[in-house]
RNA sequence: GGCUGUGUAGCUCAGUCGGCAGAGCAGCGGAAUCAUAAUCCGCUUGUCGGUGGUUCAAGUCCACUCACAGCCA
């Protein structure tokens, strides 16, 4: 275990405190929770901060309708996470809530501070004002002199704002991310930051929002007619929590941070927005921020006709917390994205944890209590007699993985970390098969030679167990109970020492650590008929005088769709995201019609939809199909029903 | 469109500095009986996306090309 760091200090995002916790926040705050578990028990000084995003105007829009106040919308909508956290065992240190004194006291003395030394100035400027979406925009945004959200007239006016000097930083930043390989993980995500900071003028960053367009959120300390600009506000959490401005030493012992976990959504404000306002602050850069990739299932990303229709949320309750928390740690390559399926996560649980890990470690407990009145039995003296070129084989093996595992922390390799300790419980296995102690058993004169056997295999399952521990806290805390261990949390500096099982000490059988899973068997099986079809796709080339035959007619498959919600999609001027009433299903449909109907004119319209289209990602959202249009010139008209005939319908 | 990346077994992927193509899962055959129908052993499938080049030697390096993905505040 070398290379350990004096420190490590580690934080998610901190969430939105009106959005339903899903997936993505779940992973991160489990993945965080793993790195800052693993450091703890490597005895090096951990802080893993989390918490939640409370300003910005969903929040204020969302208390209107409940009519409360945004803190009370707040602290009413805060406690989903805080209870998630709980169920998935995540051991933050700290939880800071943007809403809390100790944050936004700060806030205004940082921004006071930079107000002072001009690294904030007011700027006025002419700008058109969308009314209906209560929107800002430049001039270069507007479409044929229109919103580009939703099309309608804007208003010119006049508007002030404070601006964060952050363009004069360009150069500084892409030197630093140039000579910081470490700091944006994984590489390639520099290279986005890289590609947009050299390509394009950076701009300054406007910091304010008028109180009469937003009023929640921390007042400006210098000019009280203004909140600060929500990103701002959030990122700052990652040092008023450790107490930038309040407690010198305690932000002295855990600033720099060791690792911004990310997702890759929030890549920019993290290696732009922030290492720029740390530096007009003279505050030192974090040691990385690290991105991770997206887990491609959940609402957006499921569909009925793909059979994956599954809450992940729910294989907690189905499966429990640490096999939820083993699967998403060794199914992801951390920075791509992975796909959650219901089966993917009970093939990897038996063939894994059931069939390995649980199995090995019910078969040692078992013939320890068989063959050694259920007390853990001793290794033998060096010259015992019999050959234990295989015990200590095996032993070595469990050494060497120990030692390889540190190295793959730090470079973030989890999965493979994951599998490389699944790779020594397997060897216990084929251990146990060629030293066969159920047959050594037998013979006369063997007690010792059984002892040193089951002992080696059992300290083996110690390694594994501790290993495993930060990922499966509670299982592999109960598999140290059965392995008659007086302290629940494994010493992972202490790990490669031969002999750490006391010998004579009580073991237990908890029974099966992972029940094997029995899926009843599904009686159709045609679902994973249509895979993905490797065969060449050949381009349905047309026939030479353009006409198509009937049958080519009925392959699209149209129906009939009630919209049931609309919105628009974040960054893209034209595309709406539609769910959609196909009848027997419901869809999720992205179309590029945000600029002549607004998300609220179409809900309960219905519409013409192809059925059978490949889904596609538009923007990183799905598409499950494609709703018809006419168009000429720059009007746009949906395909509707005359009338009379609900979803579902087939239209041909 | 620009930039970046990916393409390896039926599936998911590893493959370092150029040196006899690999793990897990799935499939087939056998062994074993300590164990959760669990385990162990053996076996099979490869135009390493394609074409060309450099080299004694290319999955690996170079050029071109096809397909797909990510990013472009």
């Amino acid at each position: 275990m070398s290379d350990k760091p004096a420190k490590y200090y580690v934080t998610t995002p901190i969430y939105y405190v009106n959005d339903q916790p899903h997936i993505g926040h779940a992973y991160t705050t489990i993945l965080a929770d793993v790195l800052a578990s693993y450091h703890r028990l490597l005895d090096v000084p951990t802080w893993f901060l989390t918490g939640t995003d409370e300003h910005g105007q969903k929040v204020q829009q969302a208390a209107e309708k409940n009519g409360i106040t945004p803190q009370q919308q707040c602290d009413q909508t805060v406690i989903r996470f805080q209870e998630l956290w709980k169920r998935l065992e995540i051991s933050n240190d700290d939880f800071i809530r943007t809403t809390e004194e100790r944050h936004k006291k700060i806030v205004q003395n940082v921004l006071q501070e930079l107000y002072d030394r001009d690294e904030i100035y007011r700027a006025e400027y002419e700008g058109w004002y969308c009314v209906g979406c209560e929107r800002f925009f430049m001039e270069k945004d507007l479409v044929d002199g229109n919103c580009p959200e939703c099309g309608k007239k804007v208003d010119a006016i006049q508007e002030s704002n404070y601006f964060f000097r952050m363009s004069k930083y360009q150069e500084w930043l892409i030197d630093y991310i140039e000579t910081h390989p470490e700091f944006i993980q994984p590489a390639f995500r520099a290279n986005e930051t890289l590609g947009f900071l050299k390509s394009k003028e950076l701009q300054d960053l406007c910091i304010s929002r008028p109180k009469s367009r937003l009023a929640w959120g921390i007042d400006l300390p210098f000019d009280p007619d203004f909140v600060t600009y929500v990103w701002f506000d959030a990122l700052l959490n990652y040092i008023t929590a450790i107490g930038y401005g309040s407690d010198d030493d305690m932000f002295k012992k855990w600033w720099p941070c060791s690792c911004h976990l990310i997702g890759k959504d929030i890549l920019t404000t993290h290696t732009v927005y922030w290492p720029t306002m740390l530096k007009a602050m003279g505050v030192e850069q974090p040691q990385s921020v690290f991105a991770h990739g997206w887990w491609l299932t959940g609402r957006t990303k499921m569909s009925k006709s793909l059979g994956n229709v599954v809450n992940p949320m729910e294989m907690i309750d189905r499966y429990g917390v640490d096999a939820f928390r083993y699967f998403l740690i060794a199914e992801m390559t951390l920075g791509q994205d992975a796909s959650f399926t219901e089966e993917a996560f009970v093939k990897r649980y038996n063939a894994d944890l059931a069939n390995d890990l649980g199995n090995v470690a019910n078969r040692v407990l078992n013939m320890i209590s068989r063959y050694c009145d259920g007390k853990m039995p001793a290794a033998a003296a060096a010259d015992a007699g019999f050959d234990t070129a295989l015990d200590d084989a095996l032993w070595q093996d469990a050494v060497a993985v120990a030692e390889e595992i540190a190295p793959m922390i730090a470079n973030m390799k989890l999965d493979g970390s994951v599998g490389l300790v699944l790779s020594a419980v397997r060897k216990i296995n084929v251990y146990l098969q060629e030293r066969a102690p159920w047959s050594l058993a037998k013979q006369e004169g063997s007690e010792a030679e059984v002892a040193h056997c089951l002992y080696t295999a059992a300290e083996c399952l110690r390694v594994c167990a501790a290993l495993l521990y930060p990922v499966m806290p509670e299982k592999m805390a109960a598999l140290r109970t059965a392995l008659g261990m007086a302290d629940a949390k494994p010493h992972l500096g202490k790990l490669a020492e031969f002999g750490v099982l006391v010998p004579g000490s009580e073991i237990s059988q908890p029974g099966a650590l992972f029940p094997r899973i029995e899926l009843e068997k599904k009686e159709e099986k045609p679902v994973e008929q249509p895979k993905k079809e490797k065969a060449p796709k050949q381009k349905e080339k047309p026939s030479a005088d353009g006409l198509i035959t009937f049958d080519q007619v009925m392959n699209v498959k149209l129906k009939t769709a009630v919209v049931l919600e609309a919105e628009k999609i974040d960054g893209a001027d034209k595309l709406l995201k539609l769910q959609v009433d196909l009848g027997d299903e419901k869809r999720q449909l992205v179309a590029g019609i945000a600029l002549h109907y607004k998300p609220e004119e179409l809900i309960g319209k219905t519409i013409v939809v192809v059925a059978n289209l490949k889904p596609a990602k538009l923007r990183g959202v799905e598409s499950q199909g494609m709703l018809l249009a006419a168009s000429m010139a720059d009007e746009l008209r949906l395909v509707t029903i005359d009338g009379g005939i609900g979803p579902g319908a087939l239209v041909k």
